[in-house]
Order: structure tokens, then sequence, then C-alpha cells
DNA sequence: TGTTGATCTAGACCCGACTCTAGGACCTAG
DNA sequence: CTAGGTCCTAGAGTCGGGTCTAGATCAACA
């Protein structure tokens, strides 16, 4: 039942360096207990803990809030209030990330399909494959356009979605 | 129609100290233009760019990609396919960052509803106000239970989602 | 005519989160 | 008995993404 810090960093993910990185930040639910030879020794409710923190990690969460919690949690029973408040804060956080992830996801679809339209038709199209670089040199994005034709989009920035 | 370095800074949020590391770092679309006096000037073009640039920033492209991107942009028609994927490829990472974080914040809803069901009965509820860290001291959270009784969750880790 | 205030350059510094190194201990297998 | 593998500590190094400083230039204002 006893796990070390090899077979944890396999099964967690985390570099052993890692491991005893987070313990010195404090990280670890319960602290790390060692066999007499000095060995940390872990347990199957360390992954679990472990596999949590690493999900807050990735979703953003710094260890610095990750060791607050922790602490809180610690500290046992009468601190619910701040934990659940500390838990609520990220969980807002990653909402609001959610949402600009989605609206980012938008905006790069609408390019992606600009790009995907324009390489339909631009193989047997005039307008794109003329191999040197063409018109428009030294800004090849850009709305502002060299010619003030309402072109059919420049495909890269802040530009024009009408065009099919 | 010529902007300062402070303004674009206003605008874009970004500091100045940033925008000429930006530069630097070559991620300006269009090389950002001197007055005689070495002073750069910016146009709206390039607040539209950094627009996006932040944007691809706040989802996680590396400032190595986003150069990247851009400089095939600068190079003119012909590298479309380079650049679609490109931005495919962030696409997909995106998307693979919300299913994750979806994911987290369902683990995170319900660990609030815990505390909060918790913390609705824990006013009048002997089981959780004692004040004194009480029986399980050293492992505050975890599944491992220190009576054997399925007990009512604890509140922090991967912990029992059934108890009401 | 100073004194702000915005800008410039080069380059040092910072922070978070690891990652790695050196030097040593210990265990097990051959 | 020694070679290999895992572990230990303290502390240095790395990387990305900025941020800040010093020292200089310039423009506008009172």
């Amino acid at each position: 039942m006893d796990l070390s810090i090899g077979e944890v960093a396999q099964r967690s993910g985390l570099s052993v360096h890692a491991l005893r990185f987070y313990e010195r930040e404090g990280l670890f639910a319960n602290p790390v207990r060692r066999l007499s030879n000095g060995r940390r020794i872990y347990h199957e409710e360390d992954l679990e803990w472990l596999a949590i923190c690493t999900r807050l990690r990735s979703s953003g969460m710094s260890l610095a809030d990750i060791r607050q919690y922790i602490q809180l949690a610690r500290q046992g029973p009468g601190n619910e209030h701040e934990r659940l408040d500390l838990l609520r804060r990220h969980q807002d956080h990653v909402e609001a990330q959610v949402r600009e992830l989605q609206d980012t996801l938008d905006v790069m679809r609408a390019k992606v399909r600009i790009y995907e339209a324009h390489l339909a038709r631009g193989e047997a199209d005039s307008l794109w494959n003329p191999s040197h670089r063409a018109q428009s040199d030294p800004q090849p994005c850009t709305p502002s356009p060299p010619t003030p034709t309402p072109t059919p989009t420049s495909t890269l920035a802040p530009d024009a979605e009408e065009a099919s």
C-alpha cells in the first residue's frame, strides 16, 4: 500500500522533482511521511489529491492558491466558508476562461473558413496563387485595402468576414 | 491617424514595455515605422492586430507560434496552407482546453455543492462545527474514512459524491 | 529657461513553475 | 564486493513572458 516517489511520479504524471518541489511548497494534503531511511512514502489518497491538484493547476489555479486551499483544509473544520469562497472564485475564473475561449474559437473558426474557402477556389483561381508575392507587399494583412475596392478578404487579421 | 506608443498602450491594454518587447520579438504584422525623431508610430490596423494577438495569447498560443504565423503572413500569398495548419492546430488545442475546463468545472461544481449543503446544514449540525479540530486530525480530506461507516463526505478531495 | 512628460535604447531583473546537478546514502542482484 | 538503480538534500539553472532601470533626447509649457 506504500508508494515510493517513483511510483507516484509514474502514476500521477508529475516528475519526481516536481513531487519534491510540491512538498517543499506545502502542496500536499497531509505531510509526506518517511521511511526510517528518509525515503518518502505516499498512499493512494495522495494520488487522488494530486489528481485534483493537477486539475486545478491546468485550469489555471496558481500554486499559491492551491496551497492556501490545502492549508485551510489541513486546519480542519471551521473554515468551510473560506474554502468555499476560494473554490467559487476559481470556478468563476474558469467559467470566464471558458467564455473567452469560446469567443476566440468563434473568431478562429471564421478565419479558418475563410482560408478554406480561399484555398478551395485558390488552386484554380487567379486571385491568389501568383507564386511571387504580389500587389500588397508590405502589408499582407489588415483591412485598409491597397485597392479601395471591397476586395475578397485578405485572410489574415481583423479582416472582412463578409466574402465567401 | 498616427498613434504614439502611449496611446496604443492605453487602447490595447498592453504596456509600452510590452509593445516594444513584442516588436523586438517580431510580433507585429507590419514593421513599426518611426517618426524622424525615432519615435514609433502606429495605426488602427496595428491595434486590430494586437487585439487578435492578445486573443491568441490568452488562448494559450505562445509568442513563438504567433511569430511564426505573422511571418508567414508577411511573406504574402503562397503559404496559406501552412497558415491554415497553424490555425487549425491551435483551434484543436483550444477545443481540448475547453473540454478539460468543462470537466474541471463539473468537478468543482460538485465540490461547491457539497460545501454548500454542508454549510446549510452545518450551522445547526453537530457533525461539523466543533471548533476544535476533531477526529481525523492529520487527514482532513480523502476517502479512506477514519470511521469505516459510509460517512457523509469530507468536503475536500476526491471524496464521496453520494451524500446529500 | 528651466521643468515636466513622453519617448528612446540596451540591458538587467523578476516571477512562476519547474528541472537539473552534484555529491552522497542505501538496497539488491550477480 | 561492486555495479546499478532508486532515493536523498541543497541549491543552481531554465524558460516564457514580460517589467524595470539608467541615461539620453526631445517637445511643450509657464
